[in-house]
DNA sequence: TTGGGTTAGTAAATCGTTTTACTAAAGAAT
DNA sequence: ATTCTTTAGTAAAACGATTTACTAACCCAA
């Protein structure tokens, strides 16, 4: 009964064989090139093949300091913007003979030093992380120890790293021209109260657009709850000169398309709608809402291509990876006027 | 300038403190009583923190086979069901000392079995598996080579091995009685033709409550397509004594509202909905979508028990992890009649 | 015949742990 | 004074790979 599958190792092939450890590994490395005769690489090979032999990775990353892993290390993986994004890097990275591991920090800066220690211990090539709010120091910190880190989504204005973004700043802009095209007189913004750049950047292209600035900037940890609907609820009656929204997130969209609801009030008619960060949601909801839409797959291979060349060129501390890309206003039902 | 964190072995310890590596191996893994001073313990431990040391975990997995992580294979991580288990599950492991990395399958066999490889190579101590189609020999192979494996959300009949799952049968029989009392008298039903357990198994629940039943079962890969759509929107034709639609997953719903609202169907009025698996958008939806709800916190809770439990006792080969627990009905508009 | 170059390989160190099997010294018991 | 235990520790092998520095045999030219 016991068939209890036997791991082998590259001793054992060598025994078998009748060869030295060396050789072997010079074969399964493709290393055996003037060193080591054809006829003896084929037996290798050969017998690698039948009994399906695959290196230990412990073994090898205890070698090499190596193993052949980039860790993403996502905001929420569950977010479709993360979870897209994650899917598009692993089809790339896996092509160049990395792997993706991904990971939440859920935005929490203790999460993320636990998972920051993981992966170290690990030994992981490279990290592409979405820092949470304050990593600052962290960031940079990790930077020192000489290892290969891209940030995603948001950076540190004065650090200097390696990042790939959404340029915030125009694509707001641009959400906030659409709305003015689209008629609306009045936009006001509803954001988060965060330093993470995005949220520093989209109120920033806001505020620059817009001649009369009326801005709502919620804890994240209220989104959603009685705190944060209060908040929407009360700038919405203080403000009763606006005609249109622009959301920051999709999150924010999401609880505030709630309290619309609870006060009747109907979009576009009474108000315009308009968000960051597409979602089956907003193409579903009565009425379907605009959004600006991030590049996904561009965001991704902007990733993978800039991680590789770091990892590429370990000597080379004079490249630089900083890409900011535009995102995409899709209009919808939510911002029809008539 | 060069501030090269150089990273510290137990050797280095053992150097500087003028002991024995065995010594600090045996303080660091609380091997220590009745063995080693106090002082000396002490020594050590205050060493340790000062430097910040932490094991090479790939000299550990190397030396020990084990890894403490356990990998989690979902059919798509970026589902809210799948994400909401895996963040319960992280959380329950991390006090028992266990990491918990995630993938997506895709249901896709060859990506199960690359990602299989990988984490093989890896030495993960346990499988947490939503296996894909046609994966059962597969499962059994794993389970052969005396691999902890605890299958999820779907499992094999005539395979004799640990799952956790919902009780898919009895769970659809609730939706269909509840759909009864709200009124409906001709109950449709759109599947997914897919010879996973729940698929079989709702569909074999609502034959088993309807007297005359009238389903749809699409191709996975047609969903949400033109082929899909037009499967359904000839399902509907065909049927027009259909008063009310059980769908048995939350993308067939989705793809169901959207021809819904293409053919002007109006919902509850003309057809009543529910499907299976609770999402925001179904209660953000014109109307509220009632649903099946599976209790995630539960599921989750009993995957890393049982796992920690096959954990536990390595030798011990009577245990069996087999649990089916039930769903939840949650009303809303979409099933009120009048 | 000597020396140099090539070909085909191998021995052994190393990465950082864990663990088994030892020992030396001190104290207790007879 | 001898033996027996306990205490406090250590040496060395092992896990499975990679890689540096060797060698032995052969060929060829001078």
């Amino acid at each position: 009964m016991k068939s209890e599958k036997q791991k082998v190792s590259i001793k054992d092939i060598a025994k078998e064989l009748g060869i030295s450890i060396t050789t072997v590994s010079f074969v399964i490395n493709g290393k055996a090139k003037n060193r080591i005769s054809d006829k003896v690489i084929k037996k290798v090979e050969d017998y690698i093949e039948k009994v399906g032999y695959r290196p230990n990775s412990s073994a090898q990353s205890l070698r090499t300091g190596k193993s052949q892993t980039i860790v993403f290390m996502a905001e929420d993986i569950s977010d479709p913007f993360f979870s897209t994004v994650a899917k598009e890097m692993e089809g790339l990275a896996f092509k160049h003979g990395y792997r993706i591991i991904y990971c939440s920090t859920e935005n929490k800066k203790e999460r993320a030093l636990e998972l920051l220690q993981f992966f170290k211990d690990k030994d992981v090539d490279a990290f592409i992380i979405t820092p949470p709010e304050n990593f600052e120091s962290e960031t940079k910190k990790l930077i020192e120890e000489e290892k290969v880190v891209v940030l995603f989504d948001r950076h540190f204005h004065n650090l200097d790293h390696h990042y790939v973004v959404l340029d915030n700043v125009n694509s707001t802009k641009n959400a906030v021209e659409f709305l003015k095209e689209k008629g609306f007189k009045n936009i006001g913004f509803v954001g988060l109260k965060s330093n993470l750049s995005p949220m520093q950047e989209r109120h920033q292209g806001y505020l620059e657009a817009v001649p009369h600035p009326m801005s709502l900037l919620i804890k994240f940890n209220a989104v959603g709850k009685k705190q944060g609907n209060d908040q929407l609820e009360k700038f919405l009656d203080d403000h009763p000169a606006i005609d249109a929204i622009l959301f920051a997130t999709n999150s924010l969209a999401i609880a505030g398309l709630r309290v619309l609801r609870k006060k009747s009030i109907q979009v576009p008619e009474q108000l315009g709608v308009a968000t960051f960060d597409d979602r089956e949601l907003f193409e579903l909801h009565t009425p379907s809402i605009s959004v600006v839409s991030q590049p996904v797959a561009d965001l991704a291979k902007e990733l993978i291509k800039g991680t590789l060349k770091l990892l590429g060129h370990p000597e080379d501390n004079t490249i630089r990876i900083r890409k900011s890309l535009s995102g995409t206003v899709i209009p919808r039902k939510s911002t029809e006027r008539n």
